[in-house]
DNA sequence: TGTTAGCACTCATCAATAACGAGTGCTAAC
DNA sequence: GTTAGCACTCGTTATTGATGAGTGCTAACA
């Protein structure tokens, strides 16, 4: 049997309809609101083939069809007709990306809620991982009479900061020093000889010891918290306007899966199973993804660059109906905006 | 009509069955369950009585009653037998507070993600907000060729950083005079002479003119987000267990509110008509709160001193049918862990 | 040979009906 | 004042039947 142009013309006219009603739909339907030319009997036999073929499924005798996942398949492969974004939404999206690029963390934020916005899906975007944070400058500052402030500069551009206790704050010169010291030390050892205590035995005597020691934890410390990765989701609840997850107990199950972090960072990584096919855009359509729980789902996903080998993955989770059409050049175009800005900072830098 | 002992008793036996069960609870249910040493007519009785008085109401004839706001109010005020934390569960709440003192961000993370985990219901934990931040220190230091790292201390004990652009980054001395610039003029002039420019006029032409004025700006916004007050929820999905809300529409009112930060502020807010009765533990029941979305809620709250005159509250939202005897001491074990160590600390200090 | 009208058949959905039972209020006896 | 007894109420659940959307098959048509 073969799929020929009619056959697609019918598969493409169920699968919009039921992106948009989430009905079964049947061969008069499609007679009567596609202008195919040919009548609902012939359609019925179309239709049959169809199932035949495996891209519609019939949930039970005498309803409609419904699109299989291998349906979806063909349809995001092959039939897809982008929706152009408006003005609107083009300057929604730039402005979103150019009001938080020096801020990591609330771009994250921002680029999720976004994204849940215009698409009224779930988002889920994670933190540029790198491979390796190296620490760049470590600043040793004041703070009141018992404390002191610790800020780690590290070669993701990130900056963090701790305060620590401490019996009496040194003045601003010593903190200087102390300064000093733990930068010459991060630059001539590894990170196992600072972990051992073995990079800088020396100071520990020295009048300063303790504090050498404590600022010394605390970028370890700050070290690991980087390697964590952060993830943030946003519009989790538009899952509940959905008729297929008006079953209570299906809602929770995605609830309870978007709700953990390592759970959401193993949805959006490459193993997954991602085909990549339209540019970066990578999807999984309900069953090729291998979460039970999301079986009902579809992922989109696509890359982004930040600083030096550090990507992040920004997602959206739906339906398996959902409407491809319109969220693909949604994330496709805050994708891009992203790299383009941190193109364009770091060509201005170097 | 007088409200005794024996009506009490039945009250209360009614009120700890409806919190577990969620069923409408009759007359022979109380006899068989509860041993008040009456028959199931009595009670009917007394019932009747109950229901007059406004304590219990019956959804329809010939079904058994449910607490009504003024009968879980009388429960709340003058019934409550408080439920024994474990070891286990005080051992949870003291390392939650211990791990995270340090960082507020993390310790109101961690506080609500504790009280949801422990008690099963909503958490909402808002960010101690200082009536007024004042900035410490200012740090200007080195990042790279091209951006300089400014850190500022605020007198809430929170330290933000912020990476500006420049042409050229100075070097470490003259960051250094550029901080003491800056530290000298905040001492000297208030924020509104800041803003304007006005204090630093005299430095806009100097070499380091454009950068000077970069930090100022930046400072300033890093005060303007800090006054900002940062709100964060855990546990919102397990509102999805209880009977009450598997009405999904019902459920999605409750999410949507809970999702809105300003909301959350006002929710948590004295203003929204706490009835203190229990120490500093505040409560409201049902209707009592003013929202319409969370009529069938019942929300606890206390609020936790951090840093001088800087307040924050933690709160627990719930079905009105909440288990109070249980809540109420997770919710003060953990304050009172928070305030004694943020006390322990200041001691310390001062 | 492909297309279509016609028709019998299927089956989910919805409304009406009936049976059930938990619970009540009232009455009369203790 | 308490309680056994009983008629009554009414939400819940199961049953039945009608409805209609949709199918597959057949036979006639172009």
């Amino acid at each position: 049997m073969i799929l020929n142009e009619r056959k697609i013309k019918i598969l493409e006219a169920i699968i919009n309809d039921y992106i948009a009603t989430a009905e079964p739909i049947g061969s008069r339907t499609i007679a009567k609101k596609y202008d195919l030319g040919i009548s609902s009997a012939t359609i019925r036999n179309e239709m049959s083939d169809l199932e035949e073929l495996g891209f519609i499924i019939q949930p039970h005798t005498s309803s409609g069809r419904v699109p299989s996942d291998r349906g979806y398949r063909l349809y995001v492969d092959r039939l897809l007709h982008f929706r152009k974004l408006t003005q609107q939404e083009t300057d929604f999206l730039r402005n979103t990306v150019a009001e938080n690029i020096n801020h990591i963390e609330y771009l994250m934020r921002q680029t999720a809620k976004a994204l849940s916005v215009l698409t009224n899906y779930a988002t889920v975007v994670s933190e540029p991982k790198p491979q390796e944070v190296k620490i760049k400058h470590v600043q040793v500052i004041p703070f009141d009479e018992t404390s002191v402030i610790i800020v780690v500069v590290m070669d993701n551009k990130s900056v963090k900061n701790n305060v620590i206790k401490v019996e009496r704050a040194p003045d601003f010169d010593i903190l200087n020093q102390i300064s000093n010291i733990v930068n010459q030390t991060l630059r001539e050892f590894s990170l196992e000889q600072i972990i051992s205590k073995e990079a800088y035995a020396d100071f520990l005597n020295s009048p300063y010891g303790k504090l050498i020691d404590d600022v010394f934890i605390s970028v370890i410390k700050t070290v690991r918290d980087e390697r964590e990765m952060r993830v943030y989701t946003s519009g989790v609840n538009n899952i509940l306007d959905f008729p297929e997850f008006s079953d209570i107990d299906k809602a929770k199950n995605v609830f309870k899966i978007l709700e953990e972090k390592d759970m959401l960072i193993d949805i959006l990584d490459d193993s997954n199973g991602f085909r990549g096919n339209l540019g970066d855009i990578k999807i999984l359509i309900g069953n090729e993804n291998s979460f039970e729980q999301l079986k009902d789902c579809s992922i989109i996903k696509t890359d982004y660059k930040y600083g030096d080998n550090s990507y992040g993955s920004i997602g959206i989770i739906g339906p398996t109906r959902m409407n491809y059409a319109q969220v693909i050049p949604v994330l496709n175009s805050i994708v891009n905006n992203i790299n383009d800005v941190i193109k364009a900072l770091s060509d201005g830098k170097g």
